[in-house]
DNA sequence: CGTGGCATTGAGACTTTTCAAAGGCTGTGG
DNA sequence: CCACAGCCTTTGAAAAGTCTCAATGCCACG
């Protein structure tokens, strides 16, 4: 595929926040991956001798507690980074859920990036500090709401995040609830609860269409019932 | 204070990582603050008009839910930074958890630092990058980890920090209660249990003695009962 | 030396988990 | 394109862990 393609295609759709110029020459430096539903990106232990970005489809960021107990510290779409802590190993693994195209940096032509546009760097700089503010909410879910508060909150995030009523969610209800630090189950069982109450309505495994917003807001900010 | 005196204080103890010019740079550019006991630093949707580097003393990094419900995302010592996300409000709010001693940069300043000493912007990364792992591996407890194991955990995070075995903990039982996502009157029934079967021993509110840091790791990894 | 805040301890209640079984999508192969 | 097999999801009941409420005890500070 001819360089000029790539360019025209990545220039008006990811890395917000980035000027033109510096955005093509991002690209420039990167190698494109296709990757399928389920594959893994990266282990965590593995050596880190790259980072990524996300170009296109859907992820989930793992860390491995013990036998059988996996924490999902995050899902990542189109624009998301990976991978761009110096350090010897990846501290977590990486795992498509949908299929997806990655932007792939040598962590030598990473640096190189940031070190020849100054702008880069401090474009990751937000965007680390970004990341940051996600995960610290996150951990206010984790630490103080209850099952329901979550799956509301959850619900309204992935809501936020695409702008329409129609909720796509590329995650099985496993790795939700691995998300939330709650059971599979427990998943299941209050989104039963919300359909049945009206609040949201399902169409197969990946669609929810949210249909009271308010009430949600409430459940989640742990103001309703 | 003559600004010699403060140059020659800082240079050695704090902002490991950086070359000694810059280093002298960053700290030319802040102002001291000092802070007692519960003093706050600022507060959850102030305007962000500052950052500040954690000089010296501890300090507690909290986000309110709701009523009576609030959540510690995180416990600040020496070196730590904060507030460096380039937002129009802070998204949290600090409060010392001892007599500390701040270096404040105002939002201009911090910037020209980042303009004028690349040197400076390479290390925020890293340091953000550091926040964010630590951050994940706190969900991970968050999400996964039983009781025991979080108050195993923390007791050597806290450990390791100070490298020690005597570890000095600034702050209360509800704090630590709030960071641990569980009740205060969990943190105290399990460090008693602790203390019953011989792992730790504390001498008054403050300190606790690791005694037996095998037994504390696995519990901590979830492989003891 | 008293007093108020913090920590400890106990008992009951509640949320959530675990274990188990049945039902329904999905996507794959014919 | 349809049917089937397998995996994912749903649902139920019992059990475990943690929380809440409440009272007592201890320590630090004035």
């Amino acid at each position: 595929m001819p360089v000029s393609s790539l360019n025209a295609e990545t220039r008006k759709t990811i890395l917000p926040g980035l000027s033109p110029e510096v955005e093509h020459a991002v690209c420039a430096a990167a190698e494109r991956q296709h990757l399928g539903r389920n594959d893994v990106l990266f282990r965590e232990g593995d050596p880190a001798d790259a980072c990524y970005i996300l170009k296109e489809g859907s992820a989930a960021i793992r860390k491995s507690f013990r036998a059988g107990r996996e924490q999902v510290v995050g899902f990542l779409f189109a624009g998301d980074i990976l991978g761009a802590a110096h350090l010897r190993q990846y501290a977590y693994s990486v795992r498509m859920l949908s299929p997806s195209e990655v932007l792939r940096f040598e962590r030598a032509a990473f640096d190189r990036l940031c070190d020849d546009h100054p702008e880069f760097g401090s474009w990751l700089l937000r965007m680390a500090c970004g990341e940051l503010a996600v995960a610290q909410d996150h951990m206010l879910l984790l630490g103080r709401k209850t099952a329901r508060e979550r799956i509301a909150s959850f619900l309204l995030n992935l809501d936020a995040r695409f702008k329409k009523q129609t909720v796509w969610m590329p995650m099985r209800r496993g790795e939700v609830a691995e998300y939330l630090g709650v059971s599979l189950e427990t998943v299941s069982r209050i989104m039963a609860e919300f359909i049945r109450n009206g609040f949201i309505r399902t169409d197969g495994r990946y669609v929810v269409h949210i249909l009271d917003r308010r009430t949600l807001s409430a459940l989640a900010e742990g103001i309703g019932d």
